[in-house]
RNA sequence: GGGGGAGUGGCGGAACUGGCAGACGCGCAUGACUUAGGAUCAUGUCUCUCACGAGGUGAGGGUUCGAGUCCCUCCUUCCCCA
């Protein structure tokens, strides 16, 4: 949509009420608060608690002066005093009811100007409040007060109950209506030592914390600021309005039921039927799945299954003419539990063989997109209770209970460990660099010839040693339209449009053969890949070229996984020498006997690797570990070249480097495990135990730090103690120039841990 | 507008709970081997400085013996908004 329009066929588009099948996601708003049993990113987690969106407050009912009751759900009942006027969102039914003759035209025209903005631009701060008058009034429930009832578009008939009781002194929005529209304002809160609020005069609203004041029973009560009856003047005001009948304490959830119609042809049919009397039945089990007909017409207008009587027409469980639901779902409706059908894809009794989904749920592990967080990955888990209360999963319980395993949480969600991989995007690609000549038209370049310059010549231009030759165009092709060029112009930095004529002369170098306008490659900043861009990599052709390995190996050390970044495959060569390093090493065979010191040095080498090759891919952190796998190549390869690696030593290192290798190149270590002669299959050998006291170094660098930054550095044994490291460090010359003769204030000692090696910080 | 991320060399990226910033790789430079090198090997490669040293993780402040990491203000940018 583009404009409040149709960005294909520039129709407008307007929002309308319309009977569609909602999910009651808002059933389990209370349960999918609770991450307790999830090892979830925070990140999602604060995200799902934001879209659930729980408050505590109030419902409020205020009545019209015609009787009718207006419901509002409030976070703050204790402002309710200070209600000077109602707004309702302008869908709200009431609306017509109270709007009087004198505002008709205007509530009208109000309502229909609405529909035509998004959500996002009605709730949006900082614009210019609108709103009319209905001309009705309500009733405050505590003050007895008349208040004029308005309907403004910041107020969403699908949040909460579609109308809000406004306390301008106490919301900004609010505020910013009052004044707009000139409207009462009383301060039921005043801060703590501020000047007493007036309505009249002050500047701004006033949401903290202070002295409750015009607010009757309330008077004098302390508003801490706090949420729910945590805070003193909230409790007493629910107390109040329950006493006097006009209201009761409620939650309220920003989550709204999942809407799954859609009317079109591509979603699974929604299986319900339309009765002749109107009531309507649900397809009956044994008929299911409703599938959708292959032979619909595809017109262009309207659901194309409403059209289709075979589809539409059908009886009823009585045998009496009925009509099907046209409507189709959603599709995060198949996205939510595909996981559950890939565990028996060929099942045709359930959705799933309760025997794998006895073995296999929950998953253990799930990646998925961060963009993910309040849609698919808080459907899945909505989806997974619903099967669960539905009892979809009791025959899997049974079984999993056969087996040992409690049943008893394990249905409660459907991934128990969820991380969050990035996105991979197209790589920026500069567009050709043209000179285009021809007649000028404005600010237009009606073009006869536009020649693509190599890069030689680009720079020519660029450098400034030649300028473009009078009334021709040099750039950069920014964007192509058709056969209109946009290029930035070399001269001035502008966009020019460069109409290409049909009789143009066009000169691609690297086209051989006559050339036509829509070889010409514009400019493609750093986005998602997709077909229509023409920016998509594809994987099949640097396996053909490199092997599967080395693309799956690159993919992740080139990137943090986390977070993906812009294609480039520059450093795939990193990847390959590695990988051919370790093929003639391991094929090498052993050089001889090697020393005793090599098998120490190439031990300790392998179980460093061990350890930050396990940790690393326990963090997703694959980069890491290929990082460490080069080292261990590096280091290895130094042993060898020194003759000091040999013997049992060597073939014991190469064993653990191919245990280390078989995640990231499963079939190279597969291979070179084969050619050592060892037992298939190495990827069902045991992962290499780490050993602490082989991985540790006899001698450690100690840092000699002044003031946290590195001076100095000194060789100690590796268990040094603190008494020693500060002795060994104030004697290195690195102290003795910073310490110039004179007393240090203050020696600390850092330990070592882990990895990291000891120091000592030396202030001056 | 709201919610959630991310900013580190020429480049991709390391740095676990505050402890040597730049691991590993690409690229680049110099040298070796070569008829040749877009192969291979060796050495070097954050910036300034002959050096000694000093500075440095988007900007500015703060906490700390010590900050890429924690706190505050701001800038840029990506994702999501049923």
């Amino acid at each position: 949509m583009i404009d409040g329009k149709d960005e294909r066929l520039g129709q407008p588009v307007v929002q309308k009420l319309m009977t569609q099948w909602f999910f009651r996601y808002t059933r389990y708003a209370d349960e999918l608060l609770d991450f307790s049993p999830l090892d979830w990113p925070e990140p999602i987690r604060i995200m799902q608690t934001n879209w659930i969106g729980r408050s505590e407050g109030a419902r409020v009912v205020f009545k019209t002066e015609g009787g009718h009751a207006i419901e509002v759900f409030t976070t703050r009942p204790d402002t309710l005093w200070g209600a000077t006027f109602m707004v309702l969102a302008p869908e709200h039914d009431l609306v017509s009811k109270l709007t009087t003759p004198e505002q008709k035209a205007a509530v009208e025209a109000y309502i229909a100007d609405t529909a035509r903005q998004t959500e996002i631009e009605r709730t949006s701060e900082g614009r210019d409040k609108t709103g009319v008058f209905t001309g009705g009034y309500a009733i405050n429930p505590v003050t007895n007060q008349r208040i004029p009832v308005w309907i403004a578009d910041y107020v969403m008939i699908t949040y909460g109950t579609g109308a809000i009781m406004a306390v301008p002194s106490g919301d900004q929005r609010d505020f910013e209506f009052a004044r707009k529209f000139r409207l009462k304002i009383v301060p039921v809160v005043q801060p703590d030592g501020q000047p007493p609020l007036d309505g009249a005069t002050m500047a701004e609203a006033w949401a903290g914390a202070g002295t409750m004041i015009h607010s009757g029973p309330l008077n004098g009560l302390v508003c801490n600021g706090e949420k729910g009856r945590k805070n003193p003047s909230i409790a007493a005001a629910i107390d109040h309005i329950a006493k006097l009948g006009v209201g009761r304490e409620s939650i309220n959830y920003r989550l709204r039921d999942w809407l799954i119609s859609r009317q079109r042809y591509w979603g699974s049919p929604i299986p319900v039927i339309y009765r002749e009397d109107g009531t309507i039945e649900t397809v009956p089990d044994d008929q299911l799945p409703v599938e959708l007909p292959q032979d619909v017409k595809m017109t262009g207008t309207g659901n194309p299954l409403g059209n289709h009587a075979a589809f539409v027409n059908t009886v009823d469980s009585e045998g009496k003419p009925a009509r099907r639901e046209t409507d189709t779902m959603d599709t995060f409706m198949c996205s939510s539990w595909y996981f559950l059908r890939y565990l028996s894809p060929h099942y045709d009794a359930a959705p799933f063989d309760p025997e794998e989904a006895a073995y296999w749920l929950p998953v253990d592990v799930y990646t998925g997109g961060a963009e993910h967080a309040t849609m698919h990955l808080l459907y899945s888990r909505w989806f997974n209770k619903a099967l669960r209360d539905l009892g979809v999963f009791d025959d899997a319980a049974e079984i999993m209970a056969a087996h040992g395993r409690d049943p008893e949480t394990a249905f409660d969600e459907p991934m128990k460990l969820l991380r969050n991989q990035g996105q991979v995007l197209g790589a920026e690609r500069r567009g050709d660099f043209v000179i285009a000549t021809g007649q000028r038209a404005g600010n237009k370049l009606i073009a006869s010839r536009v020649e693509v310059l190599t890069a030689e010549a680009r720079r020519v231009f660029e450098s400034g040693q030649q300028a473009p030759p009078d009334g021709a165009v040099v750039g950069e092709i920014v964007k192509r339209t058709e056969n209109i060029l946009n290029v930035l112009d070399l001269t001035d930095g502008q966009l020019r449009p460069v109409e290409v004529s049909e009789r143009a002369e066009l000169i691609i170098p690297g086209i051989p053969g006559p050339n036509n306008v829509n070889q010409f490659k514009h400019h493609l900043d750093v986005q998602r890949m997709s077909k229509s861009k023409g920016n998509v990599v594809n994987p099949d052709e640097l396996v053909a070229q490199y092997g599967a390995d080395t693309v799956r190996a690159y993919l992740m050390f080139g990137f943090d996984w986390g977070k993906g970044g812009p294609w480039n495959d520059e450093q795939i060569s990193g990847v390959v020498r590695w990988l051919h390093d370790v093929w003639e090493m391991v094929l090498a065979g052993s050089p001889g006997a090697g020393t005793n010191e090599g098998a120490r040095a190439a031990g300790r080498k392998a179980h460093q690797a061990i350890r930050k090759v396990t940790d690393s891919l326990e963090h997703f952190s694959f980069n890491t570990a290929i990082a460490a796998l080069m080292t261990l190549r590096n280091d290895l390869r130094a042993l060898l070249r020194d003759g000091t690696l040999g013997g049992a030593a060597w073939n014991e290192a190469m064993r653990d480097m191919l245990l280390l290798m078989a995640p990231i190149t499963p079939h190279i270590a597969e291979e070179l495990w084969s050619r050592r002669g060892l037992p298939y299959s190495i990827h069902q050998q045991a992962w290499p135990a780490y050993d602490a006291a082989r991985a540790a170094e006899d001698e450690i660098t100690l840092v000699i730090m002044k003031n946290g930054k590195p001076v100095d550095r000194v060789q100690v044994a590796a268990g040094i103690g603190e008494d020693e490291a500060k002795a060994a460090a104030l004697a290195t010359a690195g102290a003795q120039r910073i310490l110039n003769g004179g007393q240090p204030q203050r020696v600390i000692f850092i330990p070592g841990r882990g990895t990291v090696e000891p120091k000592v910080n030396i202030v001056v």
